[in-house]
DNA sequence: ATTTATAATGTTGTCTGACAAATCCATTGG
DNA sequence: CCAATGGATTTGTCAGACAACATTATAAAT
């Protein structure tokens, strides 16, 4: 019932979408601010000339993107931390999976030492110390230390200083978990295994500390490189109850 | 109007959410698999003893989830692909800020011009070569070639055949836009600029051309170093009018 | 009998109107 | 000045209808 020709939303398939693309933009480009009130779904309607419907499902997107925020009988708002979603495929747990995944790793991760060797405060370097320190009590008391290990990485990510690289190690981690864990639990190589990583990690620290970044990224580098062989070298058993483990990660 | 209360949905406070709560779980289980049909709105509707508002709504979310589609006159079907989304914070685009995604495109983009240069099939290398010769045909007309120019990086993401790289480049791309548009619009320095990139990205290519993948890794590495000076360098009346469009909202 | 056109049916997208539930606001009363 | 209360506003849900498109069954034609 598209009645009023000037706002007309841009041609497309679906109207609602169209009206949520353009509402998105207004918010992207701040013409809406965070904390701001949309107008209401009637309003919207009439200045785009559609039903009540289309705005809703409308704004319903906007709102599982996490852009705005609905209160009944309140209004609906823009999100004070506006976000968008990455739609991402879900990783199978597939060695090659898992190697795609460990690429991307070491594409974010020699870049966050990198930045963190400029850029860590004294604080931030402490906790990565603690992070180093945590590994080495877990696998004393005969833990696999896999939680520790990820903290310590993203001890550093934090230390980068630019949360980009937190947000999407964090996503990414979640799907790791059981990779890592796979290869620490190789009883025959663990004890090898748990040396090299130690003196890796150890590596990539000292380079943090002493503000070399060049040396950061290369031990970063290095680590990751070392990383898909220890994969690589796990037991074909074992990779294969990688296989049975099915993600039953939530969404 | 729950009146089936043997299915009625788990407790919370919005009936469609709730819904969409049992039909992700549903997915996950795979109860329901890829492809496969979903009942159609007005027999789910009926199971759970709600209007089909409601079950629209809770079927929008699924969708924007990606886990998904729905063909008018058809019905809504699992996804093939099933999805997850990472949300992430939107850049405000201040020059700080934009600084922090081209950290960010660097840490992406050196390893994919690495994993190019390994992997890159004729195909993938043409389409590249096309994309850089899109640039020189648009900088001649008298474009910026800013699209061209993503376009051009993307083709290189996309020749590291690693989905995760081109899904996050994609993303943060429609951020860049504008800031590289800037560094671009600049008349006094622009043919100097241009001649700049040019040659960064034909170093890139021959690299990758190649399969020298530490050259091409090094060659990406030089081109966004270059990038985050030349945005540096542009006058500062641009760089405002960058931080003018700035959420100066106090968080 | 096979293929092609046509009709019937089913499904999602949109429109309209109404009411419930929660919130907001202004007036009133102390 | 403050609190309570009532009305107005706004989102959430319900209900029924039609439009647009897809699928399937039926009929027609060669």
């Amino acid at each position: 019932m598209i009645t009023n020709p000037e706002t007309q939303p841009t041609r497309g398939t679906q109207l609602s979408e169209q009206v949520a693309r353009q509402l998105t933009h207004a918010i992207h480009t701040g013409d809406m601010r965070p904390g701001e009130r949309l107008p209401t779904e009637a309003a919207l309607g009439e200045r785009y000339g559609i039903s009540r419907s289309v705005v809703r499902e409308a704004i319903s997107m906007l709102r599982n993107a996490g852009l705005v925020t609905s209160r009944r009988g309140s209004g609906s708002f823009v999100a004070e931390v506006p976000t968008v979603a990455l739609r991402l495929a879900i990783p199978d747990p597939s060695l090659q999976s898992v190697i795609r995944l460990l690429e991307l790793r070491r594409a974010l991760e020699v870049e966050a030492a990198r930045l963190a060797a400029q850029r860590r405060t004294p604080s931030q370097l402490r906790r990565i110390r603690n992070a180093m320190a945590d590994i080495d009590e877990a696998v004393e008391i005969g833990a696999d230390g896999v939680d520790q290990d990820m903290a310590f990485h993203r001890a550093i990510a934090e230390a980068s200083n630019n949360t980009h690289f937190t947000a999407i190690i964090d996503f990414y981690n979640r799907f790791l978990h059981h990779a890592i864990t796979v290869t620490r639990t190789n009883e025959s190589l663990r004890e090898t295994f748990m040396a090299q990583v130690i003196e890796e990690h150890q590596a990539i620290v000292d380079a943090i500390d002493q503000g070399d970044e060049d040396a950061a990224a290369q031990a970063a580098a290095r680590h990751l490189e070392h990383a898909e062989w220890r994969l690589r070298q796990a037991p074909t058993d074992l990779l294969e109850r990688l296989e049975d483990t099915a993600t039953d990660t939530p969404v």
